[in-house]
DNA sequence: GCTTATATGTAATAAAACTACATTTACTGT
DNA sequence: ACAGTAAATGTAGTTTTATTACATATAAGC
């Protein structure tokens, strides 16, 4: 087991598996976590219907050596921004508490997914990709700015990479794949038919698919090599915003792997690149 | 001011200011400061060499109300994260840690920014874009991404939304403007020529200027309206990352600023364009 | 229904933090 | 330089808070 950034989101998995007076502490705690972290033990057994000792067991029982460990860790987990279960923005919010519960969301995103790097497939990734003839990055939507994203990143590897929208177009490139060609598919779905069909075709060739969606969907099935993004999301209201993000890290992720991959001697041709740019820039003043 | 988050941060800046055993105490903080958060009063004030009484009047001049509030405050602090120093990838590292790392500076890049969101900027560039006739999205290299995403976003809302990333394109669009447009331009820099020139032709319309990019850069200088963002990045090892997650995390703010200000009644048009990509995919198992 | 194990509570103990007050230190003016 | 005063720091006692050891209650197994 990680040692679990998110208190609270601990203690609400564990709550189906603790005992009578524990649930109860842990229903007072998540009903205040905020007041939890200035309040006494007394004042909390109180809150819970509970004895001292029974909060003490508690907090034992969640790793900290006694309550005033417990409460710091709590607000550890508390500062560490986010609420466990992401906030939606209503329309009551104004502008001094949606922006944070935006920003609220994208941070407690990455650090979920933090917890939990598919790194087995990422190394396969990046293998597939540092090899690479060819590179096509497709994707959708709300995606197709990610894979427009991973172009102008991959491109300074020396390799030919592109993207496309089209729906024909990415028909008849997959069907063009051979040997060393990466298919790269980007979804947060990972149900888009154009997309599905369109993987399932270059894996009918030599070219190598590899998909960055949901595991178990569709496209994830049509793919050799699948890097798992699972971020909840509540798609039916609003679009994607957190599962891009963390699509873009991942992305760079794989750009800083094929980077180590390359090795030291790499550099001097990235900060070719990077001087071309010089030019196009006003000076700093 | 605002109400600091980061306490140590604060403890340091006031340092000058306090009187012989108020800044031992600040320096056996500032030692160790994960350690303060474990440790209790007699144990901190031993290690400061200073009376018990001393360390709690420290943490009072503070704010705190006490010792233990003094340690959650700085356990808040602590986890909020300011790791100031984002933590670059070596050629040393291996898969175990590099993808951690960037997973941490971009959550990191998102906590910093959340601390300090041009509120303001952001609700005067809600104002303009709710009410804008038409709005254009133009960004180069990595923010070209970040515009097409906010195109995606945007179009939305029921107002003509474009991006562009051809440089004849840009001048020519910006020379157009008129009362109702809105030219929001992106960059991490601000100071790509291009940009800037075509932002400096679009202020000479009627339009609206709206950029995305560090405050005092000579983008900034030629918009009405500028969202800051200040995230350090070291831009000359590497592309820029996180800033572009934090500008679209921004852009995700603006685009809900827009929906609330749209009202209620506006979300069942959402729902139909919602409703419209139905078919494009296949259903759920 | 008895036995055993587990869970919870009670009350005493120990630890920690705070307060009031005493002492020291540093500063002011003569 | 020295008394007087104000600020700073420390001492010791008090109060609050947390923990431990143990007793009682509750539930599970035979």
């Amino acid at each position: 087991m990680t040692s679990e950034t998110n208190l609270l989101a601990v203690i609400e998995r564990q709550r189906p598996e603790l005992n009578k007076s524990e649930s109860k502490v842990a229903a007072a705690i998540l009903r205040n976590p905020e007041e939890t972290t200035r309040s006494s033990i007394a004042s909390l057994a109180a809150q819970a219907g509970v004895s001292e000792p029974s909060v003490n067991r508690f907090c034992k029982k969640f790793g900290a050596s006694g309550f005033p460990d417990f409460k710091l860790r709590l607000a550890r987990s508390l500062a560490s921004g986010v609420r466990y279960v992401s906030r939606a923005v209503e329309f009551s919010d104004d502008i001094n508490t949606f922006p944070r519960k935006l920003f609220d969301n994208a941070i407690s995103a990455l650090m979920t997914a933090r917890e939990d790097l598919p790194l087995a497939a990422i190394e396969r990734a990046v293998d597939h990709i540092a090899q690479a003839r060819r590179v096509f990055f497709f994707g959708l939507g709300t995606s197709a700015a990610v894979a427009r994203d991973a172009e102008h990143k991959f491109f300074r590897f020396n390799v030919p990479v592109s993207t496309h929208e089209d729906a024909m177009m990415l028909r008849m490139l997959s069907a063009s794949g051979g040997v060393g060609d990466v298919f790269f598919f980007i979804s947060h779905t990972g149900r888009t038919r154009v997309l599905v069909e369109a993987a399932q075709i270059a894996k009918n060739t030599e070219a190598t698919v590899v998909a960055l969606t949901h595991e178990g969907s569709p496209l994830a099935e049509q793919s050799h090599c699948c890097i798992n993004v699972d971020v909840e999301e509540d798609t039916d209201q609003y679009l994607p915003m957190t599962s891009r993000l963390v699509q873009l890290v991942i992305l760079d992720v794989l750009a800083a792997g094929v980077t180590l991959r390359r090795g030291e001697s790499f550099t001097p041709y990235l900060a070719r690149i990077k001087d071309s740019l010089k030019d196009t820039r006003f000076p700093p003043s």
